[in-house]
Parts: structure tokens; sequence; C-alpha cells
DNA sequence: GTCTATAAAGCGATAGAC
DNA sequence: GTCTATCGCTTTATAGAC
């Protein structure tokens, strides 16, 4: 954007440090918006005010960066599924800690955090050795889904017959492709978790008997 | 895969002509596991057994090859779900033609074609222009959805309150986030297919009343 | 229809000045 | 903590031989 007034040499090194969280702030906005491929550490760079070779400092390698960006995407959406999972009581009805739990993924991932979007846009896309550094935190984010459906179907919530693993693919596999197509100009994200709690709980058809 | 004897001179090109369709074939399978950004024309070519500068007889660019694949995908995929809708007359239940289009679109994406797998993997990954030139086909088989959500809604087969287009959008985007972790060792299409439409259907909830 | 050779551009990464 | 300059490599694409 625009430069205030120089002073004397390398002016913006001493008024403007972007530092470590800068760079990373950027590099994830610039991932959700464009994918892997097409972002460069030049663009990250002059994106957030400096020259390329000066990531170095900070970074040892454009894979580091990735992965610190893919871990904060899933911590992020973590906390915020957990707590809402939190704020039911353990006999609470069901349904409306599952719509918490939709609802609070949906929102990490389309109104809150850049680091969210950007490590499910761009997951499928890095090295392997990236994506197997971000599993374990991966991982320990399905397993609370999974906790989660267990525990209700052993309440007698969920129907006997699902598979839980299955089911859980099916719910965050459903709720992440919403990040391809969401516009908030056609709907809010709060409309968009309700609807998509209707038909995973109750289904689409029209119930007619039982 | 295994050579013929030799006769002269630039023997391959005469024995073997790779032509068009061959580097297509190559190109999707390698887009298809590989996603977009890792299949350059070197590893195309080389996979399809030529040079790289060979291919520019057949394509102009590297974005010719991709929206190619890009088409033959959906075409696929579009196919097998009209097949399987015009499978079943008017009248016949709503549930058995649901059933019938979300498997014969895993089976597109999973069993069938690589173009339609390899589709939806890099769809989101090519440039903007080749995105472009793929969307009158996508819009299509998004219509064709539509028109089968709406014509089941107005039977009073579907939930009057649910909106198609986000229905279709929750549909068309989970089935293909189950490309990234469908392996047919830990279970078939078939029962994959079955166990979607079960809960798309009927929901995850036990039925106690109604 | 495929080959060889190469041009032009962009990439990640490094070294050393300030 | 950032800059400049550059190395080595890969990419898409082109030109001309066979």
């Amino acid at each position: 954007m625009a430069e205030r007034a120089s002073r004397t040499v390398s002016a913006a090194s001493i008024r403007n440090p972007v530092g470590r969280d800068g760079i990373l702030d950027v590099a994830a906005r610039l991932f959700r918006e464009q994918g892997y491929g097409p972002v460069s550490l030049r663009k990250v760079a002059e994106a957030a005010g400096i020259k390329a070779g000066s990531i170095y400092y900070h970074f040892g390698s454009k894979d580091e960066i990735v992965v610190a960006i893919l871990d904060a995407g899933i911590r992020a959406v973590h906390e915020k599924m957990r707590q809402a999972v939190l704020g039911h009581p353990d006999g609470a009805a069901a349904a409306a800690i599952l719509r918490a739990a939709i609802r609070a993924h949906l929102r990490a991932l389309l109104d809150v955090s850049d680091y969210s979007s950007a490590n499910v846009r761009i997951f499928g896309q890095v090295p392997q050795s990236v994506r197997d550094a971000n599993l374990p935190k991966r991982r320990a984010y399905e397993a609370e889904w999974d906790n989660l459906l267990t525990r209700l179907q052993k309440d007698g919530a969920l129907r006997r017959n699902v598979d839980i693993r299955r089911l859980r693919l099916m719910l965050i596999g459903a709720l992440n492709a919403t990040l391809e197509w969401f516009d908030p100009e056609r709907g809010s994200v709060e409309a968009l978790a309700s609807a998509y709690a209707d038909v995973f709980l109750n289904g689409m058809l029209e119930q007619r008997e039982v």
C-alpha cells in the first residue's frame, strides 16, 4: 500500500517489523485464496512488505511455513468444536449437541480463521512430508468427533447401524466442501449450519409414517 | 510396458503411436494420483513413453490438456447419473431414485473413471481460465441434479423447507469428498453408497416418534 | 508423429552486507 | 531483521531435424 516518508536507510525494517507471525498471517490468507501451488515465497514476501530472502531468517524452508499454518488451522477448529460440545451437559439432547458441533466447525472454517480454511484448501495439494507432519493434529481432531459420536450412539440417540468412522468422514467431508462455494452474500453461516444439521439429523425425505 | 524388438530408427514412434487419447489417459491418471501441481508435461510424456516436446504436436498448451480432461470427467459422471435416474419410471419411489443417483455418482468417481476423479481432485487447483472453460459442463450436471430434486420435492417426497440448490451442493460436495479417503480394501463402493444414502434420506438420529 | 536442443521465466534457497 | 545478489534447478513452450 502507501508508504510513509522514508528516513534514512532500510526504514521499513525498523518501522514495521513483520516478524514470524506476520509472515504466517499473510501466507495463510494467500493459501486460502489461491491454493498451494500458485503461492510462491516471493508472493508471500511481497504481500508482507518484505523481500523473499528475508523469510529465511524466520523459517528454514517453505515447508516449515506450510506445516505451521496447517497445524494452526486444525488447532483453531478443534478448539471451537470442543468448546461448543463442552457447553452442553452430558445428558443434553443429542440433536442440540450435534447442531452445536456442526455450527462450530462451519464457523471456524467460513467465518473465523484463515488458518482453518487454508488447511482445508491446501491439505490435498502439499507434499506428502508436509501432510505427514500435520497428521497427528488431524487425528486428534478426528478422535474428538469419534468420541462424541460414539457416546451419542451408546446413549441410543444415533442409529445403531451407522459406522462411526464413516459417519465422521461423511460429516467433516461435507462440512469442508462448503469452503468451495460458500458466499456470505447468499446466506449466513448460521443458516447454512442449521440447514446442514437438519439434513444430517433427520434426512431430506418427508417423513410419512414410522 | 514391455517393448517388442526394435527395427530401424525411431522405432517406438512407428510401433507404438501414443496419440492424443493415449496422452489424455496417462495425464488423467497422473492428475488423479498426484494432483495438478506436481504433474509436469515431462512426467506425462515419460509415463506415456514419449518426449515432452512431442506433446505439442497434439495439444497447443498444458491448459488445453487439462480442459479436455475436466470436460471428459464431467461427461462421464453426468451420463452415469442420468442413466441411473432414467432407469426408474416417473412414479417410482423417490428413495429408490435418489439411491440410484447417489450410487451412480460414487461409482463414476471411485470405480470407473480416472477422468471424473481427476476432475474432482484438481478442479480447485487449476488456473481460473481452465475452471471457466469447464464451467458450462459443470452447470449442466448441476442442473440435472436440480431438476431431479425439484421434481421430487414437488411430488411431496422431499421436505418442503429444504433449499434445492443448497441440498445439491451438500450432496455433491459430500460425495466428492469421499475421493480423499475412500479405500476399496476397507469397504466396497456399493456399501459406501448405501450408507451415504441412508443418512441423506433418513438422517443419523434414531427415530423415536413422529 | 516423435526426436533433440534450447529459450525465457519462475522457483526455493543461500551468502554476506548493513 | 531485512536487503541485495545470485546459484542451481525445473517449468512451459518453440524450432527444426528426421
